[in-house]
DNA sequence: CCGGACTCCTGTGCGC
DNA sequence: TGCGCACAGGAGTCCG
């Protein structure tokens, strides 16, 4: 399951093959997986890229941008089980079902092709004139990057709401690139119970909590990213820090630091794991 | 405006 | 061994 981590591994593999490439062509074989369009150019998202030359590659929390020379910008993003996977020549993916969109690449390194897979159709492509307009009309609304959110931002973010902070660490619009995995993973670091809320977290434990997150997500970049069942980036290769986890997917084993039995709860809609101890309510 | 609930979707893994 | 079902969750949308 994509997070800012394994998003940004992606984008890392994927820049050898796509920067300075020209999309020769692309087949789109699901034309409900492009989600919105800018309303007064109807001709060019359906080009969806065809004919244009990629310059950059660029992230924003979950999301993943690939910008050309002309202009068109297109943003990637992968849900729950979206797979963006490079492929050399003519070779195809083990698993062909749930491709939604094929693009044909020149690059200096030859042609291949770049697939976008994902079964569970969560993910999806936003098409851009530029990528300006993906700034002022999509990534305006999502907060600073979780990789690089300074303590004061993330005390902004988390300022006067009474949502449990998991809750507020999952919403994208206060910050960009928290998932479950990873909204976990760092309350548990920084000793704070998932319930408490947001708004009432005291300065040391926001400035706590943001040392831990920024340093996690950067500990799982480098690992590959995480991989629970079904992300792999651009190669193919599985990451491994799912071996790293301290609480995720552990509801009921014991606590790595102190050995208590992990609680399994529900915070937000989404399955929670953390140490009653470690992580009492009090701080 | 805010927070919570619901919805989309299919692969996985479990119990019977 | 096979079937059926609960579960997983990112994010848009809706509602109180």
């Amino acid at each position: 399951m994509p997070e800012l981590p394994e998003i940004e591994h992606l984008r890392q593999s994927l820049e050898p093959v796509l920067i300075e490439a020209k999309v020769l062509s692309k087949r789109l074989y699901r034309r409900d997986m492009v989600r919105s369009h800018p309303p007064n150019s109807s001709r060019a998202p359906a080009r969806l890229l065809a004919g244009l030359n990629i310059t950059h590659l660029k992230r924003r929390g979950k999301q993943l941008a690939i910008i050309t020379r002309e202009g068109p910008t297109l943003c990637v993003g992968l849900g729950m089980s979206g797979q963006l996977r490079y492929m050399p020549g003519k070779e195809r993916l083990a698993q062909s079902s749930h491709i939604h969109c094929i693009w044909s690449i020149q690059s200096k390194r030859g042609r291949g092709r770049l697939f976008f897979r994902d079964p569970r159709r969560f993910g999806g492509l936003w098409y851009f004139d530029s990528y300006e307009d993906l700034l002022a009309q999509r990534w305006s609304k999502l907060g600073p990057d979780a990789l690089t959110i300074r303590s004061d931002q993330l005390s902004g973010a988390l300022a006067g709401s009474r949502r449990p902070i998991k809750a507020a660490l999952l919403e994208q619009s206060l910050l960009a690139g928290v998932g479950n995995i990873y909204a976990d993973e760092c309350l548990h670091r920084a000793g704070i119970h998932p319930r408490l809320l947001a708004g009432e977290a005291s300065p040391e434990q926001i400035k706590k909590l943001c040392q831990h997150l920024r340093a996690i997500l950067k500990k799982a970049i480098a690992a590959g990213g995480t991989t629970v069942s079904s992300y792999l980036d651009a190669n193919g290769t599985a990451g491994t820090f799912a071996l790293v986890l301290r609480v995720y997917g552990r509801g009921g084993q014991p606590c790595l630091v102190c050995g208590a039995k992990l609680q399994r709860i529900e915070v937000g809609q989404r399955t929670t794991v953390f140490c009653e101890y470690c992580q009492a309510p009090g701080g």
